[in-house]
DNA sequence: AGCACGCCGACT
DNA sequence: GTCGGCGTGCTC
């Protein structure tokens, strides 16, 4: 009799099983868990244990070497078990039947500029397409997944969930038909069943999909484009931590798959690491004027009234969804707040509730301060739906809509709504990051960027290239095709009038000076516990491992101190080999770690 | 996933 | 006291 230790998939633990048979390393595995069957990743044989065991069930799969690389990597580099991150990977049906390999021709004839950047992200193993927003970057995308199945191979084309939308599908079936699949977490089950199987088959030469999609079991991945490469969803929040974007360099550098990130405000690291092909101007050669204004004043609204009366489209982001972001009491200052989270809860008036963003805890709207019993409340930031309510009474003839979370509740309510706005059904959409994400939106006269200087301003090295490309994305929704108009509110002018180019240069002296990514890397290690002493207590047993690092940033409560019941410690590294200072003192069981963490919350 | 265990509030 | 709701931890 064998035993085998097995990593069981996405959980933190491995078990011992036993067998008759021989196993290898990186087989997976049906084995009997308590009174069901789950599947596990065989990691080697081992000794006969003291206690009992139980007998492996069947094979159904295997990783090769070059997969067990990868999920080796992701476990080590994330903090993650092997089960866990080979949990990751969505495993192929039994029967691979392979089809008739079938060539495919597009219609698209690249310009001598798009044919050079071809040429360019063809000669380099992993490259930047860094092309304004209109600037043609989809159509070179096509050509590099066209070539990619003329060579018999798989293309993964990789976008942030919420850009998923019916047009880039429509794009990408137009040239390559049936070949083409999409794939994202609101797919139903049984797509995703005939997707795995004609994935297996061969018929599908093209995935478009969500970060999800990067662990299809592909039979040659020949090609991965990451297109709005900056986006932070690509980031996963839950274990692994991983970023699908990161992860795509390694995907392509192990498989031997090309890699082009694409985007027109690429993330300041990227741009630094690799090589990277300047696309400028948009396809239909508009020009666009900026300007700047310090409040939600009558400039702007004059602006808004001047496109109304050329039956002109508006959009306008606002960084915040809801009415107001706090309920402020005016005799004690004291925000209300969640009563599970150390957070000041947001006023949605339709529904005449209070509710918390962060765990969605809702609550009647208080007529007096629960702090001191005053009577009087002050209203801070205004949200998606103030502005929509202001807008609506100064131009009762428009038709004025909102888009946030709380409007796009699915694919097809952004579908319909988007349509509606193609339709020049709407005037004036109103929104939050959304807004700036994403290729549906229809060409716009005038985007409009309220209160940037609150992302500007938050606590976080991030916090400046966040502000810039998205006010460089909101700009673009406006004159693409026509000649279109800006408007930012902020009291930093200078930064924000200034090429993407100079911004980089400014920035990546700053992280050089101060010690950021890309010259290091970060790390967040979280401890949290419904029970305030236990977290801080297994937070400092850490801390005290560590000892006195450079390394060590700092540590303490977390900015969000309480949040759903449980309170927050948390731990911050910043440095070049952070593995080797914290894997000999971190307690998988009680600490969570964020490598390259986007957020600091 | 499902089941046992234990902590804490409501009450025969 | 006890009953039971539910959050937490364990399953080789």
């Amino acid at each position: 009799m064998r035993y085998y230790e097995i990593a069981l998939l996405n959980t933190p633990n491995t078990f011992t099983y036993r067998s008759k048979n021989r196993y290898k390393k990186g087989d997976v595995v049906v084995v009997p868990l308590k009174n069901r069957e789950v599947q596990g990743v065989v990691l080697k044989e081992v000794e006969k244990p003291e206690f009992e065991c139980k007998d492996i069930i069947s094979k159904i799969y295997e990783f090769d070497e070059k997969y067990m690389k990868i999920i080796e990597f992701i476990s080590f580099y994330y903090f993650s078990s092997i089960g866990e991150a080979a949990g990751l990977f969505y495993l192929p049906p039994k029967l691979p039947k392979k089809e008739a390999f079938q060539s495919v021709k597009t219609q698209i004839v690249l310009t001598p500029k798009q044919q050079e950047a071809y040429d360019f992200l063809e000669k380099n193993e992993v490259s930047i397409l860094f092309g304004d927003t209109g600037s043609g970057k989809t159509e070179i995308y096509i050509k590099l997944i066209e070539k990619t199945i003329n060579e018999n191979k798989e293309a993964l084309f990789l976008l942030p969930e919420i850009a998923i939308t019916s047009q880039m599908e429509k794009r990408l079936k137009k040239h390559f038909g049936e070949n083409v699949a999409i794939w994202h977490s609101k797919v139903t089950k049984k797509t995703k069943e005939k997707i795995l199987n004609e994935l297996a088959e061969g018929k599908i030469k093209v995935v478009a999909g969500a970060r999800s999609a990067l662990f299809l079991p592909y039979n040659d991945l020949g090609l991965i484009i990451v297109d709005e490469e900056h986006d932070d969803s690509y980031k996963s929040e839950s274990t692994p931590k991983y970023n699908a974007k990161d992860l795509a360099v390694l995907f392509g550098k192990t498989l031997n798959a090309k890699v082009v990130l694409g985007s027109a405000t690429p993330l300041v690291s990227d741009l630094y690491k690799f090589p990277h092909f300047r696309l400028k101007g948009t396809y239909f050669n508009t020009t666009k004027k900026r300007y700047f204004t310090e409040h939600f004043d009558g400039f702007i609204l004059s602006k808004i009234e001047e496109k109304l009366k050329q039956k002109k489209q508006t959009i306008i982001f606002v960084p915040t969804r809801a009415h107001f972001k706090y309920m402020i009491c005016k005799n004690c200052g004291e925000a209300v707040k969640c009563k599970y989270c150390d957070v000041a809860m947001s006023i949605h008036k339709d529904k005449l509730a209070l509710k918390c963003h962060y765990c969605n805890f809702t609550s009647p709207i208080p007529n007096v301060c629960p702090s001191c019993g005053s009577e009087e409340f002050l209203n801070e930031r205004k949200g998606t739906s103030e502005i929509v309510e202001e807008l609506k009474e100064l131009f009762p003839d428009a038709v004025i809509e909102k888009f946030d979370r709380d409007i796009v509740t699915s694919k097809s309510r952004i579908d319909k709504l988007l349509k509606r706005f193609a339709n020049k059904e709407i005037d004036i959409l109103v929104g939050t990051q959304m807004l700036a994400k994403g290729h549906d939106y229809p060409d716009v006269a005038l985007s409009i960027v309220l209160d940037i200087d609150f992302l500007l301003n938050s606590a976080d090295y991030k916090a400046r290239e966040r502000a810039f490309a998205l006010a460089r994305q909101v700009e673009g929704r406006a004159g693409r095709k026509e000649d279109g108009e800006v408007i930012i509110q902020t009291l930093n002018p200078e930064f924000f009038d200034r090429s993407y180019e100079e911004f980089y240069k400014e920035e990546i002296e700053f992280r050089k000076d101060l010690g950021y990514p890309p010259f290091v890397r970060m790390c967040k290690v979280e401890f949290s516990d419904k029970k305030l002493e236990i977290a801080k207590e297994n937070m400092m047993r850490f801390v005290n491992c560590i000892g006195e690092k450079e390394e060590l940033m700092g540590y303490g409560e977390a900015p969000i101190f309480k949040l759903q019941n449980r309170y927050r410690f948390q731990v911050l590294f910043k440095g070049k080999n952070l593995h080797k200072i914290i894997y000999p003192c971190i307690d998988l069981k009680v600490a969570k770690a964020d490598m390259d963490p986007v957020s600091f919350i």
